[in-house]
RNA sequence: GGGCGCGUAGCCUAGCCUGGAUAGGGCACCGGGUUCCUAACCCGGGGGUCGAGGGUUCGAAUCCCUCCGCGCCCGCCA
């Protein structure tokens, strides 16, 4: 029995009584079946998918040491001696196995209370302790995102999401890289007048300029020409080699930092359309300017396993951290004391853990040594916290190649959305003449983004991606206009039902079909799923778990009728407010627009 | 050479953290479904040595070891 107390946490998830009080249940049986059995041990082992028989399994080997008679006596004696629980059917012996099935009008009341009861504050927990920087994206100021970029923007925007539903404020930050060779290196080309470029440039820029290009692209057009150039003319190469300087001596050319914030204002806007968005920019520059450079220098110099090099620039005795043989030592400051990279990687992150409890930086996996490298530092500082990195794998090209500005071979973004919209304005066209334009047009550019936006996260960012046009553009099956069709279709019920708005009253006996409690049992399993992403940062599980929902969704819709379901129809239009709500939620999570009709 | 990640049907993918009952989905393919709430949908079907081998275990896609294949990284670059 589950008594709340005064003070008590807020049940956010329908299962939380259940395997409560089926734990407490189990451990009685238990001590009736001379068998000890503690309350975490059967947490641990108790399944809460439930297997093939049930909603909550109790596998019992481990505590009758093995799978032969031993345990299906004891599954046996354990499911006889199961105290009657409310809401809990009694249990049934099945193997090895002792299955739960929870009472389904109870498990329709809870549910349909929580989702209609917390509405879009269903599937979010309560409050928590501390807060987290998200710093994602960060992508180099130098021209237009592609598609392989674009997957940091898009998980980082996902998890920022998650762990804000899942209690815990979040700040998302955007680290611009300002330093580098590569933006020095646009600086470069537009610090001189046109006809002063180098006639390679400007070939490789004649021709390609549109009137209405977005200020990334215009301003980025010069970059792979210029970075090619580079390479073979070495004059050219010392004159950004200046420009460098003048930047880490904190004395840049007067135009760099409007030519970056051009260039990501350019950037931004393409997010934008996906919904993404950043709540600090923190420009690289700035932390040389302001002294956090220096001090976390002056910090690394005075770190016991600082040492000094013949030529004069500092390093970290790094032997002693799990770094590549190879780099027994880390730099940290050069020779002519300017800072590099990773130094001010190391005040950027003091600075997250001045102003926040924890931070998690999400990464390519080609800064997977960078990042060890920044925790090595960080630790002979002394500095105890170390970001969370969320490492995703490279999206390559059709042919398998990586994704290049340089060389060429990149897809970009706003061409995929752009495919993306054309596509979906016709698929609107077809389906839907009666829409206006207007209607029809907001429609299009849901469904297009949405499709972008989930086959990116639908993946875990672990797994490598071949991009692939007729992939991306799918808006069938496992899509993101899959999800947003069952919510429109959903909304499209309660229109016509005359049930667009609280109160839904519902009788759970009324609600007793497979199909609606199949769909009651997914819509349950949000707030589980929403603390296990935050948890385990696997964001692609609410990608996941929305189709499943949708799936569901379809199913009942084709099984159950509603508005012709004459006395039970007010508890079907709650289940479908229920599920809508739920649909909705899941999208937002996701960056997805819930279209109302499509 | 070293480090990290990945390998699940023709293609894509979930499950791996925390071992548990016939390995879930999607695309494609085959066969059905619309006088009825949106067919961007639903129902049915075929298709699997979970890269290979070994180990641990009552039990391995999941944990450990070896090997193979693929990607990335191994700068006083960022």
């Amino acid at each position: 029995m589950t008594t709340t107390r005064p003070g008590a946490a807020e049940v956010t998830d329908p299962w939380a009584p259940w395997i409560d009080s089926v734990s407490a249940g189990l451990v009685r049986s238990g001590a009736g079946a001379a068998v000890e059995l503690r309350e975490d041990g059967v947490r641990a082992v108790l399944d809460v998918d439930g297997g093939p028989e049930g909603d909550l399994a109790f596998p019992v080997h481990r505590f009758a040491a093995g799978s032969g008679p031993a345990a299906e006596v004891l599954a046996r004696r354990l499911a006889e001696g199961f105290p009657s629980t409310p809401g809990v059917n009694p249990p049934v012996a099945r193997g090895a196995y002792v299955n739960f099935t929870v009472d389904a009008r109870v498990l329709v009341k809870a549910t349909l209370d929580l989702a209609l009861g917390r509405g879009v504050r269903y599937g979010h927990g309560e409050r928590r302790e501390g807060s987290t920087v998200v710093e994602h994206t960060s992508a180099n100021p130098t021209g237009p995102f592609h598609v392989g970029r674009v997957r940091n923007a898009v998980i980082g925007d996902t998890l920022a999401r998650v762990l804000r539903a899942a209690g815990t404020p979040v700040t998302t930050q955007y680290y611009i890289d300002d330093m580098g060779r590569q933006s020095a290196m646009v600086t470069w080309i537009w610090g001189k007048p046109r006809d002063a470029w180098p006639e390679p440039i400007r070939a490789a820029v004649e021709g390609k300029e549109r009137p209405d290009d977005k200020a990334d692209r215009r301003w980025g057009l010069p970059y792979p020409a210029a970075s090619a150039y580079l390479k073979e003319h070495p004059d050219a190469a010392a004159e950004v080699a200046t420009v460098v300087r003048q930047i880490e001596s904190g004395a840049p050319p007067a135009e760099h930092r409007r030519i970056g914030e051009q260039i990501l204002g350019g950037m931004l806007a393409s997010l934008a359309r996906l919904a993404i968005g950043f709540d600090e920019f923190v420009w690289e520059s700035d932390l040389l300017a302001d002294g956090s450079v220096a001090k976390a220098t002056e910090a690394l110099r005075r770190a016991p396993l600082a040492v000094r090099e013949e030529n004069g620039a500092w390093a970290i005795d790094a032997r002693g951290f799990a770094l590549p043989k190879e780099s027994t030592r880390v730099v940290f400051q050069r020779g002519d004391g300017t800072s590099l990279y990773v130094t001010r990687d190391v005040a950027y992150h003091l600075a997250k853990f001045g102003r926040f409890s924890s931070a998690v930086d999400v990464l390519g996996q080609d800064h997977q040594l960078h990042a060890r490298t920044l925790d090595a530092l960080l630790a002979a500082i002394g500095e105890k916290r170390r970001p969370t990195y969320v490492i995703y794998q490279d999206i390559t090209v059709p042919d398998g190649g990586r994704m290049s500005t340089r060389g060429g071979s990149a897809v970009w973004l706003d061409d995929l959305v752009e495919e993306a919209v054309e596509r979906a304005t016709r698929e609107v066209a077809a389906r839907r003449p009666d829409l206006s334009a207007a209607e029809a047009g907001r429609v299009a550019d849901a469904v297009a983004t949405g499709a972008v936006r989930y086959h990116i996260v639908r993946i875990a960012p672990d797994k490598p991606v071949r991009f692939r046009w007729e992939d991306a553009l799918s808006f069938e099956g496992r899509s993101g206009p899959f999800v947003q069709y069952s919510h429109a279709r959903a909304s499209s019920v309660l229109r016509k039902g005359d049930a667009d708005a609280p109160p839904y009253p519902f009788d759970p006996e009324r609600l007793a079909d497979p199909e609606e409690i199949a769909l009651v049992r997914v819509i349950s399993r949000f707030p589980r799923t929403v603390a296990y992403a935050a948890r385990t940062f696997h964001v692609h599980a609410v990608a996941g778990y929305a189709h499943d929902l949708a799936d569901q969704f379809n199913r009942f819709y084709h099984a159950v009728p509603v508005l012709r379901s004459g006395a039970g129809r007010e508890s079907r239009l709650a289940l479908v407010a229920a599920a809508r709500q739920t649909l909705r939620n899941a999208l937002e999570l996701l960056g997805i627009v819930p279209l109302e009709t499509m």
